[in-house]
DNA sequence: AGACGCTTGTCTACGGTGTAGACGTTACGC
DNA sequence: GCGTAACGTCTACACCGTAGACAAGCGTCT
């Protein structure tokens, strides 16, 4: 019965605002809090909590969980600045790449979403945000002078090596790489040695890992393989 | 205090076999529940249902619902045979790619599963099961003549091109093939033109994609790419 | 001013979820 | 046979997504 607001027991919060929601500020602080505390802590009552809102008032702005997990994955797609000014289309997807790259270790906790929702929505759709990327690239690929279905495929060939390589990436990154070293050790140790010796062997290359220049060099040879079409462009017909 | 079972209300479920449970049984369960009925289906209760038992009864197999998870990636990867008697790496690297895909479009809702595991668990603490392929593959590269730590190299690039296929390839992937042009079209006609214009035209083109084809040409480039390496292997002591 | 309707936020309630802990019950080695 | 450990069940709790009714605020039109 007591109308008093308890005095605010949660100290991680600075911002109990009571100004008008938007779908920008709930997203937003959904990114946030899977940034930081990871995707299993994005349920509707803690957003809610985190926006001092009931949690029901989300749905005004994400039809249901899964929406809001679309949008959290748009929001962050969204951080990916493709210009194609670069006349060189080769450049510009390495460079795109790196920056997919530093994304997503910008936002590893996403990751999984970025994978994993578009499995779940037939492409035609999912969120326009989502899709931009592949426009883009697909244009600057025809720009280059791809004919619209070689542009395709090598979008494919492309997009599928640069998330294979993030999700490689990731599963080797650990927070805390103080321990790193020990948690990796501690856990080759613990593989029976008769059945996996080369992994065991490996612990110190394990260890340290060049992400950006493995994926330099992957994205090279993959370029280089792609590009060949192009240079002997005299039937659009074939290959690729 | 009436000790009568009540008389058996579910009538879905044909087998109440009451054998003894098993970590296999329980595992292979929800695989096929995985199977059948998607991720979400795999629930403690509704798993126990399958099996005719109380629920609580699976934690004596899996201590939790992410180590039932593991279990099942576990399982599925097992169904992946790698036998490194073929002397050519490169061709039996791309007979594991085309089992690998076999193995995803056979299981596409266990695909999350495995992309995503990794992720939560450092590589020491996975599932054996789990690392064998890794093991596998860095033998038999190493017994090709790489040194080991190139090894790893093609090894993450190979496997980072396949993961990343796998998932392009299942996103376009639609369940039902005769409303597969419908939805397809339906969504891209839902495109704002203005926008997505090379998106749009590509409809047609979309609607037929050769999974196998595109994987092979992706293969070929990446190892004729990675071979390099191998051919110039002047610093290398290994004898081939 | 008043009345209307639309948007926003709140409340209550329901069925579902994972799982801790205590408790029978069964199987098996001795 | 007995004792012990593994197995299965039960109850209970905290938490989850969300349907549906409702209150409060707002701008617009008359």
């Amino acid at each position: 019965m007591e109308p008093v607001p308890p005095p605010n027991n949660q100290s991680t919060v600075p911002a109990p605002d009571k100004t008008r929601l938007s779908r920008e500020l709930v997203l937003s602080t959904a990114l946030a809090l899977v940034d930081s505390e990871g995707l299993e802590a994005l349920t509707m009552r803690r957003l809610g909590q985190e926006l001092n809102r009931d949690p029901m008032s989300l749905y005004r702005y994400a039809a249901n969980r899964a929406a809001l997990l679309d949008g959290v994955t748009e929001l962050v797609l969204n951080e990916l600045a493709i210009f194609p000014q670069d006349p060189d289309w080769q450049s510009q997807l390495r460079q795109i790449a790196h920056d997919l790259r530093l994304l997503a270790l910008r936002h590893p906790n996403v990751v999984p979403l970025l994978v994993t929702r578009p499995l779940s929505t037939p492409l035609g759709l999912r969120p326009l945000g989502t899709l931009r990327p592949l426009e883009q690239i697909l244009s600057l690929l025809i720009d280059a002078g791809f004919e619209p279905a070689d542009a395709l495929h090598v979008y494919r060939a492309y997009y599928g090596f640069l998330y294979g390589h993030i999700l490689n990436e990731l599963q080797e990154y650990i927070v805390d790489p103080e321990e790193n070293e020990a948690l990796l050790r501690l856990g080759l140790h613990r593989l029976p040695p008769k059945e996996f010796p080369r992994l065991r062997a490996l612990g110190p290359v394990l260890a340290d890992y060049d992400g950006a220049a493995e994926l330099d060099q992957g994205i090279s040879i993959l370029l280089s393989g792609l590009a060949a079409p192009l240079a002997r462009a005299g039937t659009s017909t074939k290959p690729l």
